[in-house]
DNA sequence: TTGTATGCGTTATCAA
DNA sequence: TTGATAACGCATACAA
């Protein structure tokens, strides 16, 4: 344990340059407003005490942080990771820096999560999905903390959205499982409670069931906990019943992976038994085997969006305004017609 | 855009409850050290006015933050992802929040986080491997901020590791290997410049194969960047060479399930034309068709051990020392003893 | 138990 | 172009 240093400081760059503290300050964030004499003492002392901005201070004087949070369900995995780092590059090449909180999929530490960032002085958030206690929105309102909210669309919610449309994504794959004549399918759910694109999801199939006349209280559903291992056991427990689907849906590709290896264990093949259908289309999609058909998202395309939104209303005052991206079915080897069955 | 409405403040909290911040401070900072009847009073005010602390102001008079930087090359994947979760958990149990940076490996933007991180008042930091400029390490010490290194174990560093060693590790995997009879191998790389890991990795394999009688120089390496897509090029570059090694080591999962995918795509056998050998047994390791044989690096525990450490230094000074865990080879179905060839 | 007063490191206003 | 100096929001030593 080496003896705590004190930490040099804006003054004593001053007066190792001797300069005042204003002199150091401007020359640290306006270089040009200063005398190139002046610049370069101020350079040497900030070098040779290795001198470091208190951003704390910082941000509490000039009352900004240039900093921009995001709070995702899990880091645990690519689905998010792909959007979250095209929203880091584009707002670090306007300056911002990015800030990431995770959930794991609680809305309780999401509330704790945001009120952190809050703190931490962002001037800015990005959330993922709109279900969540209104109360949060009137607190980000006091706080007059701009939000946007990525992964789903609904331009009739509270914050402004940049994403897409979970059920008619789903509703569209789901129309041409159907067409293939599948009319015994499930559904390996990421819990639905507190999670709009999860039941976004699952209704987008229901719809595509009633236009194809199916009775939707048909459609399987088992809720799970996000993971390989729990696509996995979802997928064992549904196969176990009585009369097995001839297509499983799931809710995100994650959890088709799983369900694809717990198949592959128990000598079930895909897709000649059964179908299996993604979500996300993550890289993992196209390394499964065989590759998944999924719904295509244009990860990286909301993440930039959604970071070009927020500084373009951070700088210049350009309010917030919904943005709807497209998504688009992926076919790949996971799913085929159903076969002639004997009954 | 909405008026910027003022943040409530600590005062603003006083004046509603009827007391002083000094009390309200306490309050919410000692609530013990209060009669309940204040406590009370100010909850309630600290409710309607919808209070939130504000994180500088706090940091800057506290001289402390409670909060642990960590910063990985990438978020986007896995490998790092599963540790530093562990971390996360292990930290928030003991009150201390975690920060986090990404590097996309660059040396640069890594120097840049570490000086974010440590500006935004991180009492200490968790940084991935040891090979970085030693300036860093001058500026760490003359901001009094402690760091420990994981991914990698080399006590004779300047800075104290939780990890394993990487050398070690994949010499154990190549032994095996070679005692399957295989005698021209390659390795796709993850580029060493900059990267101890990686380097450790490379020398671990020409180890072995000096203590297995073969040319250390007869190893054809791959160097490139992180990710599936990469790994899938690297393979295809080795394979269309003259002599096509029987055995394709990677220096991680990630790369190694890109050569597989690109193997599949050309209709190369693995195993039986081709073993592949992987690094870290991240989940898409057992995914993998058929299964990645690797070697296993305890995640989970290097994470959490990490974050113990650093908390019982900062807590109760307790210096940090290296800790040394075990890796182990996990055989699976993408290696295979080699064939009898007819030249 | 509660209040007063000071300082934390920086920016920004205003004079010089 | 530069320098004094007043905020900024909070914690804490000290006094009451």
């Amino acid at each position: 344990m080496s003896i705590k240093r004190t930490v040099p400081t804006l003054h004593d760059v001053a007066v190792k340059a001797g300069v005042s503290t204003a002199t150091v300050s401007r020359c640290l964030n306006f270089p040009e407003r200063v005398t190139v004499g002046t610049r370069e003492k101020v350079a040497k002392a900030v070098e040779t005490l290795g001198y470091s901005p208190n951003f704390g201070a910082k941000a509490m004087a000039a009352r900004r942080t240039n900093t921009i949070g995001a709070i995702i369900p899990t880091m645990e995995n690519a689905i998010f990771a792909r959007g979250l780092q095209a929203f880091q590059e584009e707002l670090r090449s306007h300056g911002y820096t990015l800030l990431v909180g995770s959930t794991s999929y609680r809305p309780e530490i999401e509330e704790e999560q945001i009120r952190t960032l809050v703190g931490r002085g962002a001037d800015a958030l990005l959330l993922i999905g709109h279900d969540r206690d209104p109360e949060i929105y009137k607190f980000l309102e006091a706080q007059g903390v701009p939000a946007i909210v990525t992964w789903a669309y609904d331009p009739a919610e509270f914050l402004p959205s940049v994403g897409f449309n979970n059920r008619t994504a789903m509703r569209d794959m789901a129309r041409e499982v159907l067409r293939l004549g599948h009319c015994n399918i499930a559904l390996i759910s990421a819990k639905t409670e507190h999670n709009d694109r999860a039941r976004g999801r699952l209704h987008g199939i229901q719809d595509a069931m009633i236009e194809a006349r199916q009775n939707p209280e048909d459609l399987r559903v088992i809720e799970t906990s996000f993971g390989i291992e729990n696509g996995a056991k979802a997928f064992e427990l549904i196969m176990s019943s009585q009369r097995r689907p001839t297509a499983v849906f799931c809710g995100n590709d994650v959890l088709a992976v799983g369900a694809m290896r717990s198949a592959k264990a128990l000598g079930i093949s895909v897709p000649n038994d059964v179908s299996i259908i993604g979500f996300d289309d993550i890289e993992l999609a196209q390394v499964a085997d065989p590759p998944l058909t999924t719904v295509h998202v244009p990860h990286r395309e909301m993440g930039q969006r959604a970071a070009l939104a927020l500084v373009d209303m951070l700088r210049n005052g350009v309010p917030l305004t919904p943005i709807e991206l497209i998504t688009k079915p992926v076919f790949r080897g996971s799913l085929a017609q159903v076969k002639a069955s004997l009954d």
